[in-house]
This record gives C-alpha cells, structure tokens and sequence, in this order.
DNA sequence: ACCTGTGAATAGTTTCACAGCT
DNA sequence: AGCTGTGAAACTATTCACAGGT
C-alpha cells in the first residue's frame, strides 16, 4: 500500500494514543520501543500496531524497534496533527470549567481559545485565563476566532442548541459530554458523545456477559 | 440465534446509545418507534439497529415499529442493566465532583455511593450528598461498599495508582478521564478511556483527512 | 536472537434482500 | 404500504506467519 489517505477509525484512533504515548515515553528519554512494548503498555496486539504503522506508509524502517522521536513525528504529519488548531468549550459548570483549564492540549497543536455560557452572572465569576462570552455570541466568535472545535459541556436539552450555534460559526468537530445525541450532517461535522452514564452501561453489560 | 450470550462489542454499544434513548422517549410520551426513526436521531443505519434488537432474542414482535417501554426493558433485561450497582470517583477536582454530582445515573440502576481525594483538605471543603473519603480507604471502602464501578480523575501520574487501589478493592469495571492508559488484567477488568485530547485528535485527523 | 513489514487467512461487523406480519 | 426479523453476501478489521533486516 502506498497513497492511501483515508486510513481505517479504528487505526487512527490507535495511532493517537500511541501519538499521546510516544509524547511521554521522549519526555522520559527512551529513545527506542519495540511494538511488543508498546502493546503492553496500551493493551493492544503488537501485530495491530505494526500494522497500523505500516498503513502511514513506510517509516524510515529499522531493525531494533522504533526511534521514538521519529515515529511520533511520523504520525503526526500523517495525520495532520501538526496543524493548529483553535478550540472552545460550551457551557461553565464544573465539568466545562474544567475542560477550559486542561493544559495538555498545548502538546498536540490544539489551543483553548474561548469558553460559552448561557448565564451572565456566571461568566463574571469565572477565573481563567481563557476569554469567555455569552451563549448568543458563539457562531459569531467561533467563526472570527477560527475555532474548528467545539466541547458541548451543557444539560441536555440544551445540547442541540449549543451544537447549532457551534455549526452555524463552522465548527468541525464537536465532543458532547451530554447524553443526548446531537443532530448534525455527518458530511461536513464529526461528533464524538463521551457520556459517562452510557460507558457505565456498557461496563456493567460487559461484566454481566465475560463472568458473574 | 437464540441463546448466545456474548453479543458482540459493537452490538453492546449501540444496545447502550439505544436504552438511554428509549428513556427520553418513553419519558416524552412516545409509545411506539420505528428503526428508521431511531436510527436517524442516533445516526446508525436502521438495518444495524434491528439487527441488534433481533440479537438480543425475539423481542415479542410487532408490525409497526416498537413499543418504546417494552423494548427498553427488554434491552435492559438482557444486558442485564437491571443489575444495581455502585460506583464511586477517585479525584475530586472540577472534573472529579462534576461526576460524583451526575444526577442521571438513577435511571440505570448505578448509585454514585462514594467519592475519593488525597487532599484532606479538599475533603472538609467539598459540599456533596455522596459521602467522601481519603485516598488510602480506597481498597477498604470499595469492598465494604460492594462497589462495582469506578471513575479516576485525577492527574495522569496519579491515575496508574488510583487503579490499583480500586482493582484491589475488587472494582470490576473503570472509567479512566486520564490520559494516562491503565496497567490490568484484562480478564478480571474492563477499563474505558476518556481522554478529551485523544478526541480533539482523533476529529482533528479525520476532519484532515475528510476534506481540507 | 529479536525486530519490523506485510500478504494471506481468519474473524467480526455491516449491509442487503426479502419473507412474513399488521 | 410500511414495518420487523434474519440468513446470506459484502465488507472491514484483526491476527497470523514468515520473509528480510540488523
């Protein structure tokens, strides 16, 4: 295989968390690691990510392992997580205040640029570096700012409002920590829901089925 | 097919997306619903969505669409979410108490019974109905409390620790909000990974990819 | 001896097509 | 007419096995 963009979900989301863990293991100094290695830690089949590494195209090859610089930047360029991009967060309550305040995203080309809510009095309050507006401004600012990605951290029934206005300003890419499922064009907008109360169900069913 | 138990992953999942959705419709008032319905609010083909209900077993059948209530209970039935279980976070920062505080849980049979910090301090300050306690209990309480379920939120160097404590306390399933992925025993123990920056990454290399 | 890279085989998932019910 | 339920087909992803490099 050779130009293919356009690389399985399942692989590019391997390939982001071996992205994540590369970025530790250099801080930590390890300059080599084998896919045995990498696959333990991540609990993943070493065959899977060979196999995912092989589908950017070839690496530079080795013999011993992978050079863990270079794999990283590898990835990175293949999937284009060297271009910046600018993010925001809907909705202050703890959960989104919290998300506003994450530091690690400076690793990985993504910069917090703005945070959403719909009370005023809220805002005021609010100690972050990070400027933050009333709801109504969202599409207005998303747009001026450049901003591609959007964290939904609302209640529920207000979650598809918060996602059109997030559309209408030209978001990309929207993470819904609501429940509820967000209507979108799945052509121009990716959304991800992360509900914590659907992952509990789906541990629960999964500990009901493997043994008890 | 009749009595596998054991549906697959994927199966499970959408089963999941499908119960909570179920019961704001049935919420709403809404007695009966069609695949296609379903499957258009919940963006899945209305092939996969019957093909997962026919999984579970016969459902009773009908000519027209489900009935809302019936079909949730059988989906809860037979995976089992009918099963009451605890659960508990480990890391009681912004993120940390916005979970222990999640009301919604009530409907599938999880109880939030605990939280954790190793902050004493934090602990006296904390205003929550769910009663709280030291990092090092963590073991004790998780067994004393028969609980299931765990959340980590706490910082990623922490997160491996944290674990550990609730592995051994007899926790069967986690929801890791860290970055940091979880040394365990995949036999004994299910763990999910909710990263917000592995998901700005993974939209960031498909909204690449998809176009741009 | 131990590693990567990759075609081939296997396993798993989704989509199709249509029989049968209301 | 419109819906579900489901075997079969098509597709996708994972795992295997081994050639080839260091």
């Amino acid at each position: 295989m050779s130009e293919k963009r356009g690389l399985p979900e399942a692989s590019i989301a391997r390939l982001c968390m071996l992205y994540t863990l590369l970025g530790d293991l250099v801080e930590q100094g390890q300059a080599r690691v084998s896919s045995s290695e990498l696959g333990r830690i991540l609990d993943i089949a070493p065959h899977s990510i060979r196999k995912d590494i092989s589908l950017l195209g070839e690496v530079g090859n080795v013999g011993s392992g992978y050079d863990t610089t270079r794999l990283r930047a590898h990835i990175r360029d293949r999937l284009h997580l060297e271009r910046p991009r600018n993010a925001c967060v809907v909705g202050l309550g703890k959960l989104g205040t919290a998300i506003l305040g994450f530091e690690r995203f400076r690793e990985s080309g993504i910069t917090m640029v703005a945070g959403f809510d719909s009370n005023i009095n809220r805002l005021e309050t609010i100690r972050t570096s990070i400027e933050v507006f009333p709801a109504y401004e969202i599409a207005e600012i998303v747009q001026r700012k450049k901003i591609v990605l959007g964290v939904i951290a609302v209640p529920p029934l207000a979650a598809q409002e918060a996602a059109d206005r997030l559309m209408r300003g030209g978001v990309r890419g929207i993470v819904n920590f609501s429940p509820a499922p967000i209507r979108h064009n799945p052509e121009k907008v990716f959304v991800t829901t992360m509900d914590v109360e659907r992952e509990f169900a789906i541990l629960s069913a999964r500990i009901a089925f493997n043994n008890e």
